[in-house]
DNA sequence: ACCTGAACACCGTTCAAGT
DNA sequence: ACCTGAACACCGTTCAAGT
């Protein structure tokens, strides 16, 4: 059978899970496909492009959250249905950080977010959410950099309640900053 | 004269400088200072410490921020000048960003928005220093990748009045968050 | 003690040549 | 059209050997 995109992206997946980010690389995932890595980019311009292909796919997981009246609690939901499925794929915060600042994707992660601040009248929807993004990432990449290390034995085991409860800290503050108490 | 750690990580900051993170190999250090790369590992231990040494000289050039009685005005002065150094040199947001998040370095760069905030009696003061740390990196990250892009004319100049409009915007929902209006 | 030279085990990407 | 084989120009790191 021919190669695909789709097959790529998902043995490239694959081993995003099994390997992590740092080992995800063109030989990796043509081995994995018993084909030679330039066959690859037959179907994908370069690795940046098939990174970006990666976190599309798993944003795309993300469920679609419930809009109740509440800005805040829109916001709330949002940020927690974000962080759910980057902790779903290994190393998947820092992919979609390294494609978002590069301005490749496809899949928008603040859409409904921003949506939700428009409706609510509030100011510079953009720059909230990007915001509230580079908060999550940032925070979430600590959370699976964290996770690795401890995998490695090179850090005791990190406390998964304490992460969640930093987390909720901080976007409690941030919606608490965005939508005036 | 001898090879010093102090020569080489001042050799690596030159070449962040000049030519940016991804091309700052221990190679390229190595020829810059007329020397061969394995030279490097009998000052260094390997690249991470190098770039984690190299962050904390980057942050060592923040200007102490007076503290007046506001903690509000205190975390802002300190979100603007940790801001500020991460921008005299190239690619420093996505170098700092990635020896905190393996917990190297020494350098805090959140010590003085801590104090200030426990000086203050609020609440969770690492929890909502991280929350801001993850922002401004993530703010500068995204500013120096443009600028890069830019610079490669793969993209329009960025404008540099909205990044920093942004910026305020970020910081202010968030010291609102943090103070409570 | 400090550095060279050379190797090891990799990378991303390209491209003539095959089918 | 789609893939192989092989190369190009690199990496970080190690380590015997020299001085």
């Amino acid at each position: 059978m021919a190669l695909t995109k789709q097959a790529i992206v998902g043995a490239a997946l694959a081993i995003l899970d099994d390997y992590g980010l740092a080992d995800l690389t063109m030989r990796r995932v043509a081995d994995s496909l018993g084909v030679q890595a330039g066959a690859l980019y037959y179907h994908v311009p370069n690795k940046q492009s098939l990174l970006a292909a990666v976190a599309d796919h798993i944003l795309a997981e993300r469920p679609a959250v419930s809009t109740p009246g509440d800005p805040g609690e829109t916001l709330r939901l949002w940020g927690r249905g974000l962080r759910s499925v980057l902790l779903t794929h290994r190393d998947a915060a820092e992919l979609v950080a390294s494609t978002q600042v590069l301005g490749l994707g496809e899949v928008d992660p603040c859409l409904e977010g921003r949506e939700a601040l428009i409706a609510a009248g509030l100011q510079q929807p953009d720059a909230t959410m990007a915001a509230l993004l580079h908060f999550i990432l940032g925070h979430v990449t600590g959370e699976q950099t964290r996770l690795q290390l401890a995998q490695l034995s090179v850090a005791t085991a990190p406390d998964e309640a304490a992460s969640e409860r930093d987390f909720e800290w901080g976007l409690g503050l941030m919606i608490r900053g965005i939508c005036g108490r």
